[in-house]
RNA sequence: GCACCCGUAGCUCAGCUGGAUAGAGUGUCGCCCUCCGAAGGCGAAGGUCAUAGGUUCGAAUCCUAUCGGGUGCGCCA
């Protein structure tokens, strides 16, 4: 660990070694009370507790060392044994410059020779995209940055939602709409038309009624069971037809992911590893992993220790399918074999927990997951107003699209309110409002705890004002606006030089950047990011209120403040691109 | 029924590998623009951290029970 906190955690580590205590016991982080010091350490009542010994003797000692580091302006004992500590500016100064010329801003570096495979975006074939398809998105998208931005190789992958039930329900449909019939020729094997029978607008009338179908009537739904069977063994109408929803529904997904801002290196699915299986099955069954229970094959992944009731993985149905289980089983191998992962994140519905601890146990039990550990990153649900499940007024389920173009318009409106960009173009008015409404989207669903659920509220989240997505691209707006001033004053940017608080302050933060970003990796959450980046903006409003940059007088302080300013956007800039906020040149 | 998650300021939410006076946004009420974009800054008020016990020098955080809300529990994803 590079970092500031890291480098003081080491110092004060080595001072407790050389008490004869654990180093962890030295860890310092950032102070709960800043009015009291910049960064603290409790390993003296850690080490009192194990050693049922005084904490403030302890202290004592280790504070002796301390105070004979250069780095520490001030150590302090307060309390029942916390250390406090301050740096000298000088030391922040120092940090502070060197952080302008390191193009990471203090990455940790975390994932370095590491390799993460990142499960995420899951959309269904013939479904548009629903709002619970955002958070996932835009989790996972977050984390995909973040990680990558912390060294890690990521193979992101949406793995769509394309081989199950939803598949035959949509052929039974089809047929019996008896306007493709070629497809369903027994004695038809191709070739097939180029031409999809089918539009994306068709598939999303289609698949709603195939559905309710299914559901009202046993005998729809045995009939979409057995397509579904058939097309998983290949049947070429079935085949030929399936291409064409994949094909048709990946064009509207390449719109709303790209209005997003969200890209993918694999655009796999469930299908993918269809060649897998039979062998995957094989092998599972010869080494007695597998039992047949009431017709299916099964995995049992029920422990001694179990609290609760734990069903098998059912790996092949009844009548002869195959579930997500068993894709997802598949997938966890073809991940292995392709990139062997140290990690495989799944973002999805916190919903699904229970199947994931299903997947993750047999892939444990058959020894199928190579080095890498499997985990759920799960998410609450996106809720309406009245705290259920985000709908469109008329009931429905809202579309991820729709939604999008809400934040646009409310960016628009408020936008206008404001009397922005009268003088733009017509485009480049478009061009702030398309980034402004996405940016209140996304830094509204990130910057909530991604486990629990949140209430949408375009109304508030679109505000110019408080912990919006719209104010820290203000926020940054106007420090680029400055810098341009600067620029055309031909002034000089110089580093950083702390001469008041408010600067202090802000070196601080920008020097716990890297810190933030290890944890956030740690926790997978993005809320941390929101939380730093809104910190940040605060910390400048209050430095940028109290001293007046350009017109500063003496040359020296002007391009320190400069500087300051400078490492201050890109900070901002860097955290936000962390989140997928795009700042706009102007707004 | 069993299991998991959650109950923190009027509202929306952070904080939860135990640590000092529980934070932020919003809303309410005061101040602060002849100066870099006030979409801002400063300050005040607002809390028995659901309730009751327990562990601990110390609990919003860990444990137990209760109440309230959400979710899941074999051939959907």
């Amino acid at each position: 660990m590079s970092s500031l906190a890291g480098e003081l955690s080491r110092i004060a580590g080595a001072a407790f070694v050389a008490e004869g205590l654990a180093e962890e016991l030295g860890r310092v982080a950032a102070s709960d009370r800043p009015d009291l010091a910049q960064f603290q350490c409790n390993g003296a009542l850690a080490a009192a507790k194990a050693a049922k010994a005084n904490p403030r003797a302890i202290a004592e000692k280790i504070a002796a060392r301390l105070k004979a580091e250069p780095i520490f302006s001030k150590v302090e004992i307060a309390g029942p044994g916390f250390l406090n500590l301050d740096l000298t500016d000088a030391a922040l100064d120092a940090r502070a410059a060197t952080l302008m010329d390191d193009k990471t801003l203090g990455a940790p570096g975390t994932g370095a020779g590491k390799t993460l495979v990142l499960d995420f975006g899951g959309p269904n074939i013939a479904k548009p995209m629903a709002v619970h398809h955002l958070r996932s998105t835009i989790i996972g998208d977050c984390l995909q940055r973040l990680y990558r931005a912390n060294g890690w190789n990521v193979v992101s992958d949406v793995h769509l939602g394309d081989w199950g039930l939803q598949m035959g329900q949509l052929i039974t449909e089809i047929e019996s709409m008896g306007t493709a019939p070629i497809y369903f020729d027994p004695n038809v094997v191709g070739p097939y038309p180029e031409e999809s029978p089918v539009s994306m607008e068709d598939l999303e009338t289609i698949y709603p009624r195939a559905s309710a179908a299914c559901k009202a009537d046993p005998a729809r739904l045995e009939a979409a069971r057995r397509a579904t069977v058939d097309l998983q063994a290949g049947r070429p109408g079935y085949r030929a037809l399936w291409r064409h929803f994949v094909k048709v529904t990946e064009v509207g997904l390449t719109r709303e992911f790209g209005a997003l801002g969200v890209k993918f290196d694999l655009w796999n699915g469930e299908s993918s590893v269809d060649s897998l299986i039979p062998s995957m099955l094989e092998d599972l069954k010869a080494r007695g992993l597998t039992e047949v229970s009431e017709g299916a094959v099964v995995v049992p992944v029920a422990q001694g220790d179990d609290k609760k009731p734990m069903p098998p993985l059912i790996l092949v149905k009844s009548e002869g399918g195959v579930l997500y289980g068993t894709t997802d089983l598949a997938t966890v191998i073809e991940r292995v074999r392709d990139y062997d992962p140290d990690l495989i994140l799944y973002v999805v519905d916190h919903r699904q927990h229970g199947h994931f601890e299903q997947v993750f146990r047999a892939a444990e039990k058959a020894n199928l997951r190579g080095r890498a550990h499997l985990e759920h990153v799960g998410y609450g649900t996106m809720n309406g107003p009245d705290g259920k499940p985000f709908k469109t007024r008329a009931g429905g389920a809202m579309k991820l699209f729709d939604l999008i173009e809400m934040g646009k318009a409310e960016a628009e409106k408020r936008l206008a309110e404001q009397g922005i960009g009268a003088d733009y173009s017509i485009e480049e008015r478009a061009e702030i409002a398309r980034k402004v409404g996405i940016a209140t989207i996304k830094f509204a669903d990130l910057s909530n705890h991604r486990t629990t659920d949140y209430i949408f509220d375009l109304e508030r989240f679109s505000k110019f004002e408080g912990k919006t997505g719209p104010y820290l691209q203000y926020a940054a707006v106007r420090i680029q606006s400055m810098l341009r001033k600067a620029r055309e004053q031909g002034a000089e940017i110089g580093a950083p030089a702390i001469h008041s608080a408010e600067e202090r302050r802000l070196i601080l933060q920008l020097l716990s950047l890297g810190d933030l970003m290890a944890s956030a990796e740690e926790k997978r959450a993005p809320n941390m990011l929101c939380e730093y980046a809104f910190e940040l903006a605060q910390n400048f409003s209050r430095f940028y209120n109290e001293h007046h940059v350009l017109s500063e007088a003496d040359p020296a302080l002007k391009a320190a403040r400069l500087g300051l300013c400078a490492l201050v956007l890109a900070v901002l800039t860097r955290v936000l691109d962390l989140l997928g906020i795009e700042v706009p040149e102007r707004m």
